[in-house]
DNA sequence: CGGTTAAATTGACCATGGTCAATTTTATTG
DNA sequence: CAATAAAATTGACCATGGTCAATTTAACCG
């Protein structure tokens, strides 16, 4: 028969997510090994993953705990009416999911939702994503040829895109918002010929 | 000073890529395990490494020749004249980059090039598409308000998202094409308002 | 051909993520 | 409270990618 959680494993969680959050404030995502974390909140390592899926579990909640205080910030914003607008409500979201090459791939793996079996923060963060933008689409001055769905799931292809630019070696973080705009230029307010 | 290449380095690097490639075919780029490959080489573990950066560089090896060979196919084809002809030129080659969840992780890694400090054959493979599509989209019947390049951009940018929800729950692979179109369409084919 | 040097190869060893049977702690029940 | 069952924790152990000082092999030279 099913029992209650106890107080306490809530706390061993919390030891362990605060733990980790302190090294990967001096080490960086990257540089978190779990040994070092288990250490720090005063465990065994099968604790670790008796709460963890794998170390990749726990990336997936902080990263998509951060990206979830972007978003909140994002989504106190009025509807953006120029796509400078729009690029400006993403940039900061876009610094931190660049902030490391590591971090952008743990995004990316953790976006396609359910490859693991169910959805976690990040892949949940993607829905937000898609659920702030379509409005902001729909009433703002931009094409209507398209569902606003379709127009945001664009959007994130494009964001996403743009933020593989900045790994390789001709392109900085400057770029990254010339680029974005580039693109979402091109996408939302395109000049038809026919 | 600088010697020659040994013909013996050649025979055993012919020898890894073989031996991985028999292993691959048995048990998938996914369950490639380098003990393996160099039981099966006769060779010792150090000399993969000496040859192959890691793991991950034979693999960028081994897929950016899969797909050269598509690219070889796609830049044989007549310039396409429809979203649909583009996709389904396409096809072949995005349905390989899907047959594994690793292979398009490790696909989307190399794909934005130096990270690693030269470009890899995986990373060239990009440009080659660049390459090929620009001129289909300056040719063909497609919006002209935009350069061929960042069309193609896009394109690149779509075909990843397309593939990226095949490892969603909810996608697979038959709605990888139609969702592709759906995206080309829009993408291609806008319908301004202005 | 023997000596010398660079390149290639070796395999013991390490780092790190992850497993699991055994143990300890907590909650429940009579 | 004692007995018992479920949940949480432990740490020795494993799998696998990767390293490097030592060794072997091949090429070059007088």
């Amino acid at each position: 028969m099913a029992r209650a959680i106890q107080k306490r494993t809530l706390e061993t969680r919390a030891r362990l997510v605060a733990a980790a959050e302190e090294v990967i404030d001096e080490v960086g995502y990257d540089g978190l090994r779990v040994d070092q974390v288990v250490k720090r909140a005063g465990v065994a390592k099968g604790t670790f993953f008796a709460h963890f899926h794998d170390k990749d579990a726990l990336m997936d909640q902080l990263i998509g705990a951060r990206l979830d205080a972007y978003l909140d910030a994002i989504e106190a914003l009025d509807a953006p009416q120029t796509v400078g607008e729009i690029v400006d409500a993403f940039m900061p979201m876009m610094l931190f999911m660049t902030c490391e090459r590591y971090v952008f791939d743990v995004i990316i793996r953790y976006s396609g939702a359910a490859a693991r079996s169910e959805i976690g923060p990040i892949a949940n963060t993607f829905g937000r994503h898609a659920q702030v933008t379509a409005p902001w689409l729909a009433q703002g001055p931009f094409r209507k040829d398209i569902g606003a769905d379709l127009l945001a799931e664009g959007v994130m292809a494009f964001a996403i895109q743009a933020m593989s630019l900045v790994f390789c070696a001709l392109h900085n973080e400057t770029d990254l918002r010339a680029r974005l705009r580039l693109y979402l230029e091109a996408w939302l307010l395109p000049v038809s010929q026919s």
